[in-house]
DNA sequence: ATTAGCACTCTATAGTATTGAGTGCTAAGC
DNA sequence: GCTTAGCACTCAATACTATAGAGTGCTAAT
């Protein structure tokens, strides 16, 4: 799959045009608004040979062509020269306030700024109960048996789940748990910790180690299927960018779409994929399995707190999306979430 | 305005004709849809009167005609017959799998609930930390002068908010303060504790009321210009079934609709206005200054929690909703989330 | 190899005719 | 005096037709 010099010039010019305008590109529109020296039937030559290698579509015969998932790839991997961000707008990300409120909020105003600053909607997955690292462990005793557990890690996330008990702990017991709880799992995953546990299990079986297990118990439930991943929060904002964009201008898509963003899971099974790469990633289209949707694509980078990545966040748009801008805008507000999770 | 006996009934079968099938009504469908040995004419000419009394509109000359928003609120308010909910509903909701992890993801099944029962969407207005009662509350040190405050409710409700010293207290210190505000405040709303601390402020300026300062002063900040409402967090849900009623089958309303739920600030002050208001509120298309739009209503209630009234819930849909089953499901979804929260 | 020229295709748009649902009015009937 | 049959009228929705325009692919000349 050579692909000439020539050939690539206009392909990149076609994936630019349509980026731009979002309507199908001909052989006229190449050579009049980028001037290659070249007649627009040697386009139209050129242009039948993308096709055929699978760089190109046609809408109908009399329309001009369009970009596949293929040319978008080809593209970004070896064409796309990323430009730093303009000084603007990493200024309008560093003045955002995402200051307030508790975690959640964050979380939430993060994916504001990532839609308002892209004109796309903005999404990130809170970091995950089994990989964060705790810092302050405590149960708390309510009426009728009922304790909640509250864990706080040093980034000011806090978890929290009830558990029900048969017997019934005083608040000086839980208290001594808590103490306990700090002393030999401060620093710890809950996932770390889970495995903890079980080896005092063996040790013996007391009253603080039947709580733990209890505890445990029920935090896997909470989560789907008892599948780790499902127990990360996803926080989507900015959805009805959504209906800005020409490419979504149809009823029947927008409603898919949609039933797709409330089907959280898969996008998380995405989200969670990313926080393996360095980098920003992009996936355009149906290239990945959990979130295929023809048109569709996201840019995706991790960001970390206090030296691990702990949880991802993007953008999702067309895929027809200005990915010169977006990749850095992504990569930049991943850090200063990271920064600001961090802080001081 | 007095309405004879024929043209309410007539009113009553052209808003549950457009109920049902979302047509405008014309007068031939009247009598033979709901036979009430009454020609053709004769319901036009009544009809017409409807339309002068504001309770019929045209969508033009040649259409069938529709209810207004003021004929929905005569429909309630004189001759809705709620059913009370199908016992097959009623279990369904009690069978919702809610208990699931932490309190916001309470929140957020109880969204899903009441879409899924109604096909519309579900919207639920989570306890506001000024109206909450804590049982417990806690700070807790993290590195660089971060100091976590977390509150938690009897019935696990969790709040928190990060709060930045310019002094390094210890965890000691904080310990001994939480013990302080513990039996100090145990019991109060936050508001009630505001206002208290203002009290203790002027017996002494010591550290423990000047970090309670400092604390109230944050989560003051955090909310809308300091409006208390504001504070409330909002939950969602179902947002696709909108796609499915025909109603909206315009992309320029729908983009409307969407912006609103995006503005969620409106839509708490809407739902706030139901705290005060006993049983099952239904605020119909423009009737509310807050959530004014052409066609949409909300079947709104509040529910308890150990014995006071700590939020509200509902549905939000088209003005032509069947409310004889929508009512009775909200009514009943706010009473489980309430035995929920207060469970046993 | 490149390109000008041309026939061909197909969408989008505008214009026109037709259909049918529904109304308002009038005059006759009970 | 209320009710109703009859009828002319209105207007959205639908189908059909014509036209314009963008773009292609092919061929023959450069």
């Amino acid at each position: 799959m050579e692909l000439s010099e020539r050939s690539r010039e206009i392909l990149r010019a076609i994936i630019q045009s349509y980026i731009s305008t979002a309507e199908p590109v001909g052989s006229r529109t190449v050579t009049k608004r980028y001037n290659l020296g070249i007649s627009p039937a040697t386009v139209r030559n050129i242009m039948s040979d993308l096709e055929e290698l699978g760089f190109l579509v046609q809408p109908h015969t009399s329309a001009g062509r369009v970009p596949t998932d293929k040319a978008y790839r080809f593209y970004i991997d070896t064409m796309l020269e990323v430009k730093s961000l303009p000084r603007q707008q990493e200024e309008e990300i560093l003045n955002y306030p995402l200051h307030r409120g508790d975690f959640n909020q964050l979380m939430q105003e993060t994916t504001k700024l990532l839609s308002a600053l892209s004109h796309y909607t903005g999404i990130v997955m809170a970091p995950k109960p089994a990989e964060t690292v705790y810092r302050h462990m405590e149960f708390v005793r309510l009426t009728g048996g009922r304790v909640l557990a509250i864990f706080v890690s040093n980034a000011g996330i806090v978890h929290n789940r009830m558990i029900i008990l048969d017997e019934d702990l005083m608040q000086k017991d839980l208290e001594r748990i808590s103490a306990f709880l700090n002393y030999e799992m401060a620093g710890k995953t809950l996932r770390e910790m889970r495995s903890r546990v079980l080896q005092l299990m063996d040790d013996d079986k007391n009253t603080y180690t039947r709580l733990l297990m209890k505890f445990m118990k029920v935090w896997q439930d909470a989560s789907y299927e008892g599948e780790v991943e499902a127990e990360a929060e996803l926080f989507v904002g900015g959805l009805s960018e959504m209906f800005n964009i020409p490419d979504f201008k149809d009823y029947e898509k927008m409603k898919e779409l949609f039933l797709a963003f409330e089907e959280k899971h898969m996008l998380l099974k995405l989200l969670d994929l990313a926080m393996d790469a360095e980098g920003v990633q992009v996936y355009i289209g149906s290239e990945n399995k959990y979130f295929e949707m023809q048109g569709i694509s996201l840019v995706v980078a991790s960001y970390r707190g206090e030296g691990n990545v702990v949880g991802t966040l993007g953008v999702i748009g067309p895929s027809r999306m200005p990915y010169n801008t977006v990749i850095p805008l992504v990569d930049c507000t991943a850090r200063v979430l990271g920064r600001l999770i961090s802080e001081r």
